[in-house]
Order: C-alpha cells, then structure tokens, then sequence
DNA sequence: AACTATTTATAAGA
DNA sequence: TTCTTATAAATAGTT
C-alpha cells in the first residue's frame, strides 16, 4: 500500500515476512483500538506468527477469558470442555482403580471374602501364603544383616581394644603415650559421634559381655536397633 | 479517515456508530486476511458491538478452537485454572492414594521389602499371618456351609426316595397312583429345572452312592460346583 | 450501498 | 529495529 502495490500472496523472503507482519500487527492492534473506542465493542485478537511467536489484543474493557466465556456461550462451541470432560474421564477411572486396589487389600486382609467363592479363596490363601513366606525371607535376610554388621562392628571394638591394652602396657613403660587420640576412632566405629559418657566407654569396654548378641535370632532382638 | 479527521472517542449518534463499526470491522476483518495470507500467520478475531452482536474472523488454516488451544499452552494454563484447580487438586490426591494403595499390595505380596525396617517386617508378617487366617477360616466355612447344602439335599433326596418306594408299593395296589407329578419335585430339589434324563434319574435314584461327599474336605472338592 | 476527499497505513529504501 | 516517504488503501461524511 504504498510505493507500489504488492500481490496478497505469501512473502517468501523470510527477513521481508517478519518486517511486514510487525507492521500490520501494529495496524491492525491500532485499528482494533481504535474500533474498541469509537464504537464501545469489545474485540479480542490472538494471532501466532509463521515462527511461532504468539501475539494478542484485548480490548481494555473486557479480559480474554470474559471474551471466550461469551463466545461460548454465543457461538455454542466448546473451547474447554473437552479438557474438562478428559479430566472428569480420568478421574472416574482413578476412582475405579482406587475401589478395586481397596477390595484387593481388604481380601489379602481377611475381609470382604463374601463373593469370592471357594477356588477364589484356595488362590487367595496360596497367594498369601506365599507372600508370607517372601516376607519371613526378607526378614530373616534382615536380621542377618543386622547380626553381620554388628559381628564386624564387634570385632573392631575387639581390636581397638586390644590395641588400646597394647598401648596401655606401653604406657606402663612411658607414661606420654598416644592414648588419647585413639578415643576419637573408638566410639566413631559404633556410631557415638560426641566422644560417648563415661558410662557407655565402660560398658564398651567389656566386649566380652555383648557375646549373646553372636547368638543370631535371640528374643531380643529390638536392641538391634541401636547399631 | 477521510473528509475530515475524527477524534478516537465513543461516536454517540447510534445509527453513526452503527455503520463505522460495520465499515472497520470488514477493514480489520480484510486487514487480518491479508496478514494471513501475506506472512503465514494464524489471527483469530472475535468481537462484540455495542448491540451485543458477535462477530469473528479466524485464519482458514485453523480453527478457532486449535487457536484458543494454543493461546492456552502458551500463554498459560492458568487461565482455566480457576475451572480446573479442583479437579487437578482431586486428580492428584487420588493418585497419591492409589499409588500408595499400590505399594501396600506390594508389600503385602513380598514385593518392595526393601525400606522396611526389622520392625516394620515383623508388623507386616504378623498382619499377613493374620489375614491368612481368616482367608483360612473363611475357606472352611464356605466349604462347611457347601456340605451342609449338600447334606440337605441328599436328605430330601432320601425322603423323595421313600415316598417314591411307598407310592409305588402303593401302585402295586393301585396302578393309576400320582407318581408322575412328583418328578417336577424330585429335580428341582438338586437343581434340574428341565426335569433331568433317564440317566440322571438312574444315578439319583440310588442315594447310598453318594455318601463320599459326607466325608467333609476331601480332595474332589471342585465337584461342588455341581451344587 | 455508492461516492470521494482526505486521512491513514504501509512497502521499499535508508 | 526505526525512520522516511511515495503511494495504496481505508474510511468519514455525504448522497
């Protein structure tokens, strides 16, 4: 529209395309403005570029989401509702799946057996049964470890121990021997990072005490819990 | 425009604002389509008069609904959200739940021990051990109530039998008797709604042969299902 | 809806 | 991108 006339087709010359699609952006935002306020419409423009870019005006007296609402409900067309019906489908199936995960724990409970019949039952108890034994595995497996680990941790108190009565002895002959500084590795080695009290060095240093713990699968097993 | 400046303020005369509003709108509306045409772009315009009349303009290349799709993923989602942040609240919750539902069944099936502690093993196989109890005790019982039905049955049959022996010493008597009409009752008794063939008669009709199905929980158990 | 004087938009170049 | 400017296009006011 100025110095020359120019044919309503595609501009190829990518550089030209986007200078020109600036241009007439701005025109037609200005003359939708301009349309907004001489004649109180309401006007909503969304356009994306060949790149990709999205651009939009919306006239000042309305947002795009008031204009949508209305040409919905103008025009009939569903924007969203499709997503909403998806997520409404999903959620039905989620809440199906959650149902039947229930009931499948409340039988694994030894609840809510009513409607299974007796093969039902027979596979139910075999399953169950054989979950039980995977679990006693792993727990035995478990106590092992526990009992490995603290066999390890035994030994190396057993050592430090001799070593400490090693350099005790040595003491005996020089009295400014590296005692101290041992203190550090002995109780790191049985997890009491503070140096432990009194009480615990005592008790530590009785190794011979802590032999039923070799004995695995003792009743009393939960003063495990302190390696 | 032309024959005079305007000032870009409201047109107060209708029928004025009218016709300027129909003139620019097929402006922006021509002016859109060039753009299209000219740099490859998708505009969608929707605009509503002071009347209320709604008009839109849309590229051919699209819909106007792939376009607000669009204007969504880019510009944001949260433009819905206020229709949809319930739900995806909802959503959410129900897959944590479900996925949580999903690891008890592992556990309870042996699978996924590993970040259970020794307590929390112990707490489970005792809860299994529970379950396979009662999953036992209601096995026994179904298969209790299946001999009892079985017991009642065999009972009537007995009685059928008797009456049947007694009408037809009777008939040796009297050969006109009322035997045909007990047949209906005989069947249905053991579920033979279509009156049963010569060979089912034959079998039933000597009921000491049955008496194996007393002998509670033998190994022929899937018979029952002939019940 | 058509006309047309004038304003506005803008293509091409800088 | 922005500015410039010759020219095409849009359109306000009129018929």
């Amino acid at each position: 529209m100025a110095r020359g006339k120019i044919q309503i087709k595609k501009i190829e010359n990518q550089t030209n395309r986007q200078v020109t699609y600036s241009k007439r952006r701005n025109g037609l935002f200005k003359k939708a403005n301009e349309l907004t306020v001489l004649c109180d419409a309401k006007v909503s423009i969304v356009m994306i570029s060949s790149t990709g870019k999205l651009h939009e005006f919306i006239s000042p007296s309305i947002t795009t989401k008031q204009l949508f609402d209305l040409y919905q409900k103008t025009v009939g067309v569903d924007l969203w509702n499709s997503h909403y019906e998806k997520m409404q489908e999903q959620l039905r199936k989620l809440k199906d799946v959650n149902r039947n995960l229930r009931k499948e724990i409340r039988q694994r409970m030894g609840e809510s057996l009513n409607d299974l019949n007796y093969e039902q039952l027979e596979e139910l108890m075999e399953n169950v049964d054989n979950s039980l034994k995977l679990i006693r595995e792993r727990k035995y497996k478990v106590i092992g470890n526990q009992i490995e680990t603290y066999k390890k941790k035994v030994r190396n108190v057993e050592e430090i121990h001799r070593n400490l009565l090693l350099e005790f002895d040595a003491r005996q002959e020089d009295p400014y021997g590296g005692l101290v500084e041992q203190e550090g590795d002995y109780n790191s080695v049985l997890g009491f990072p503070n140096g432990g009290g009194a009480r615990i060095l005592a008790l530590r240093l009785q190794p011979n005490h802590h032999h039923h713990l070799h004995s695995g699968g003792g009743s009393d097993i939960t003063t495990f819990g302190l390696g």
